[in-house]
DNA sequence: CCATCCCAAACGGACGTTCACTTGTCCGCG
DNA sequence: CGCGGACAAGTGAACGTCCGTTTGGGATGG
């Protein structure tokens, strides 16, 4: 049971969530607020008006939280930039592209990112193992991106592949800890602004 | 035989640690590895030797410890980059100099500094409020430089000076995630292939 | 009537911290 | 030389509290 004949479907027309989506939400929030361990199963039902062993009706345990919070935030990541993975562009231009949906990513889900970051140390083995294999499969995105631009002639020949991806995430992944959505900035705007000084460097070019 | 000749004062000339100092060094550690609410004070003891209650004769509580660690790594970057605060140099080179100073302080501390980053949230509201102004401190430290760059005609005319500032926090800080000890790189190296990045820009200057 | 949602209470265990007590070492004094 | 007190360091058990989780039962509504 449970699976074909569900009629508790989620009605898609109506902007109604499933209890389990709303708890996922405030757990999001409670957990980048104040770290998953500062974050008590009783503290997450009250916000939710409800007590704490009521929660289990709905989720098996505290670290599911943890997991689909940090798997969500993995998939969001992956759906924006692996269809840019061969996608026929320059480098120069790839980059911009890739910064942006990183970034939209980061700011457009702010407190999963946050969890993301901070809490997927205390994943369990099984979950921490995939999380760290997936962290090596966007350095290698971006490692990709920087020798595909060497190669083309478009970045510099002696730059550093590694040192390169590195300097270009830090970037993008810095920002779930002081952009601030609703403010005077877009993802956009963020990302144009890095990608035209990564690219075009700090320094005035006449200099005189 | 536990300690044989150890004086009542802490000789400085000595490589002897007192007993706190160990336990800041091993809380450090823990805290980086695990978090500070998924570190116990049976666990800290238990990796210097002892019983949980008998580290209470030489800190007065869990927090003594955060608050100490988090101090101690703010004022090594304080002493790190204040004294270039109006030192007579280039933007540019100053600019070099900072990410340098930077770099060292989190490659050298990279326990102290991953508590700083992770773990600041989790002070008491008083400590709470010192890092943040601390941390507002350093923000302005890196706009100032960007801003004099742009007086002086080094850096580009037409770059967001809080926007660079960020740019350039997000590579020195964000160190703390993937720098090694020991590897085959120096915080040196780290940082001046950063600066030259960030400088002269990722794409290549002739291209046609 | 059944299913869903939730409450209220309880569970064992872990937490930070306290405390009376032992241990080992040094020092002054006869 | 031996004794006794001071002292710092650590033990191990206990404290109250909070934790994640389980359970049995009560309301509500198709």
């Amino acid at each position: 049971m449970t699976d074909s004949a569900a009629p508790p479907e989620p009605a898609t027309e109506a902007p109604i969530k499933t209890r389990r989506e709303q708890i996922y939400d405030v757990a999001s929030r409670l957990f980048s607020e104040r770290g998953y361990h500062a974050t008590s199963m009783r503290d997450l039902a009250g916000e939710l008006g409800m007590q704490g062993g009521s929660l289990y009706a709905h989720i098996s345990g505290k670290e599911d939280l943890l997991i689909e919070i940090v798997n969500r935030a993995a998939r969001q990541f992956d759906a924006a930039l692996f269809t840019l993975r061969d996608a026929p562009l320059p480098a120069d231009r790839k980059l911009r592209e890739a910064m942006q949906r990183h970034i939209r990513v980061v700011a457009d889900n702010m407190e999963s990112a946050t969890v993301f970051f901070h809490e997927w140390k205390h994943l369990s083995p099984t979950a921490y193992a995939r999380v760290t294999a997936w962290r090596d499969t966007i350095d290698i995105f971006y490692r990709e991106l920087v020798s595909q631009g060497i190669d083309e002639g478009v970045f510099r020949h002696d730059l550093d592949v590694k040192m390169t991806a590195n300097l270009i995430l830090s970037a993008v992944n810095w920002t779930y800890t002081w952009y601030r959505p609703g403010g005077a900035l877009t993802p956009r705007d963020v990302a144009e602004a890095y990608a035209e000084m990564l690219l075009g460097g700090l320094r005035a070019s006449d200099g005189g």
